[in-house]
DNA sequence: CCATGCGCTGAC
DNA sequence: GTCAGCGCATGG
């Protein structure tokens, strides 16, 4: 592969793995990680049903996933994928948050397979209805979040939730019956994919209306509502009446005694007297008498959607089915709102967000960040905000006008900057052309010390002078600057790193004045002196420290794989699923063959040469004649995942 | 809320 | 190679 090329550039989802992953973290039955899964289940404190806590589901999860990883090999061919760019409006009474769900991926089960629940469970029909004829019995749904928006009082925070827990969710789609459907759900995976943007990735437990599953039977949502018995539905009480709870005696508020509760706050109009004079809102489902109302209504009203005054949404903001996912007032101020744009700015590294933030130090931290010594390389300048080295993405003064600054960064933005290493001139912010939604441009006036310019000018040991600069007492008594140099200064420094962005240590404010640049216009500029026990990195010593320290370029990985990475014995686990039966190593070149093994193709050949024609692994017999056709794409990810594996090959 | 910005990428 | 123009973080 080539260098800088990902996974991603090759098209190569990593959705397999995942499907992978979560198959093989399944164990055995009997297996002690067995009962450790059912003790998470049950130790969800989210089960809306106490009497489902008795139920086992752990035993026939796991007898399917032990037919599932006896059969992997040679069912694995029958999963496939379909894509679902239906946005819909999902919420998640459990979180009690609602959020917009935009559905990407659905994976169908290997077909007989049965994933069991302990719950009643709905048939996930309808969530399709609008967009395909078939539907998996059996699937998994991948559900992107976006801009998490508790709009509901919320009954768990997103923080509190935890892979493992069970979950209701909520498609308030339009529906036949125009009423949301309640999926019993399990969280596969949780992620901030960036600071406003979570993934909550779903098992949506599920069987065919009718079916048996475990201890569970598979119905609509009108027969739980009919069956008014305990625990069927979290909006249901014992005897089938809502009835009015509060305090600590409604389980959900003693979950957050700090929240109003949804559940106990408005039920007094619940159970079934006066039906007719009822109104069910159509956000929390509960019903309301008319005369109950505040002001009470005199009749039913006309429009479709009602909602309760606990939950007074916003109607313009409910998607319906078939509707794009209406956008957040933030992004609706976008530029990209307005503009025609096709080009998918979220992709590369120009637009990311950060997927991290350094907590170990304020962002108004002055000197190093602990943990990061001078020479530590980032490739992109979004890490270097990561690591809270330098905090602002593209700005390359980081301070406060009224405090002084922080850190900064040295591109090469100005030709008749001199850099010597221990002491360079930088020049301030501003000045520049912005118009046309630029982030840099050309110089059109003049710098004014004011903004990270004073900033910068308050870290000189001598008193703040707008008009002439000023030279400092004693250089050391200054600020500290956290000092970053970018590749991108080698056009006018030798200091400058090779590739990305490299923290270099800490430097004093010596003097600043202004002066006319070779822009022509006024800029101020800044001296500035290196004053740090760390060697420089261009140093011997400092060299010898890089070496030492093992300090090499920080490349982002895509958060899906960092995701994978992190989860406990990921590479073992990938390590065992694709070792080579014949050479028992990491399959190398591997040759994916029709019986779903995967053989290195080297190994292979010489099971050939020796006139053996069948596959290594389950002797299903290739051919004579069987044509070698290296899984390229498998090769690609083990290459990802292992590093220069191959190259000892 | 608004303004600023020494990045970055895909399109040309 | 050049260049338009985006999300995002940050400060005010």
């Amino acid at each position: 592969m080539e260098d800088g090329q990902t996974l991603f550039d090759y098209n190569v989802g990593l959705n397999d793995i995942v499907q992978l992953l979560i198959r093989s973290q399944t164990d055995p039955p009997d297996s002690p990680a067995a009962q450790d899964t059912s003790g998470v289940a049950s130790s969800s404190a989210l089960l809306s049903d106490p009497k489902s806590e008795s139920c086992n589901s752990s035993a026939p999860i796991c007898q399917a996933a032990a037919e599932t990883s006896t059969k992997k090999n040679n069912e694995s061919s029958s999963i496939t994928s379909s894509t679902i760019n239906e946005l819909v409006d999902c919420r998640d009474v459990s979180i009690g948050a609602w959020f917009e769900a935009c559905i990407e991926n659905v994976t169908l089960a290997p077909k007989g397979q049965i994933v069991p629940t302990n719950k009643i469970c709905i048939p996930i029909i309808y969530l399709f209805f609008f967009n395909t004829s078939s539907y998996p019995e059996n699937g998994v749904v991948e559900m992107k979040l976006v801009d998490v928006r508790p709009r509901a009082r919320t009954v768990l925070r997103w923080d509190q939730l935890q892979v493992g827990m069970r979950v209701m969710v909520n498609y308030n789609m339009e529906t036949p019956d125009e009423r949301g459907f309640w999926y019993d759900a399990e969280i596969v995976t949780l992620n901030q994919t960036s600071r406003t943007n979570k993934e909550l990735r779903v098992n949506i437990l599920l069987g065919g209306p009718g079916d048996v599953i475990g201890d569970c039977k598979v119905q609509f949502l009108d027969e739980i509502y009919q069956m008014e018995t305990a625990g069927a539905h979290p909006l249901s009480s014992a005897d089938g009446q809502f009835k009015r709870k509060s305090g600590p005696e409604c389980k959900h508020c003693k979950a957050d005694p700090d929240s109003e509760c949804r559940f106990c706050s408005c039920c007094v109009c619940g159970g079934k007297q006066d039906a007719h004079m009822q109104l069910l809102c159509d956000e929390c489902n509960m019903a309301f008498h008319i005369y109950c109302l505040n002001p009470p209504l005199a009749t039913i009203p006309d429009d479709e959607d009602w909602y309760c005054p606990t939950c007074k949404n916003d109607t313009s903001e409910v998607v319906k089915a078939g509707e794009k996912l209406k956008a957040s007032k933030k992004k609706a101020k976008m530029p990209s709102a307005t503009t025609e744009s096709q080009r998918d700015w979220g992709k590369g590294m120009a637009c990311v967000g950060r997927t991290k933030e350094c907590t170990i130090v304020p962002s108004n931290h002055y000197g190093p960040v602990p943990g990061v010594p001078v020479g530590t390389t980032w490739k992109f300048r979004v890490q270097v905000s990561e690591a809270g080295v330098h905090r602002p993405h593209v700005g390359g003064i980081h301070g406060r006008s009224n405090d002084g600054s922080y850190s900064l960064v040295l591109a090469g933005g100005f030709e008749d900057e001199v850099d010597r290493g221990d002491e360079f001139t930088y020049t301030g912010s501003g000045g520049r052309d912005l118009s046309g939604n630029k982030r840099i441009g050309e110089h059109c006036f003049d710098q004014t010390l004011t903004h990270m310019n004073r900033a910068l000018a308050l870290n000189c040991d001598a008193p703040l002078n707008d008009k002439d600069g000023a030279e400092s007492r004693n250089w050391r008594a200054g600020k500290p600057v956290r000092v970053v140099r970018s590749s991108k200064g080698r056009r006018i420094s030798k200091y400058a790193p090779e590739e990305g962005n490299r923290y270099d240590g800490i430097y004093k404010v010596v003097k600043y004045w202004p002066e006319i640049g070779k822009c022509g216009y006024l800029v101020w500029r800044y001296l500035l002196r290196r004053d740090d026990l760390e060697p420089a990195p261009w140093t011997p010593e400092g060299l010898e420290r890089i070496k030492k320290l093992g300090l090499s370029v920080q490349v982002r990985l895509p958060f899906e794989m960092e995701w994978l990475l992190s989860t406990p014995n990921f590479l073992q686990k990938m390590e065992q699923i694709f070792m080579c039966v014949c050479c028992q190593e990491l399959v190398f070149q591997p040759i994916t063959t029709v019986c779903s093994h995967n053989v290195c193709k080297t190994c292979l050949q010489r099971s050939f040469r020796a006139q053996v024609y069948t596959c290594p692994a389950c002797r299903h017999d290739l051919g004579k004649d069987y044509v070698m056709n290296q899984n390229k794409t498998l090769q690609i990810l083990l290459d990802q995942f292992f590093p220069g594996y191959s190259k000892g090959r």
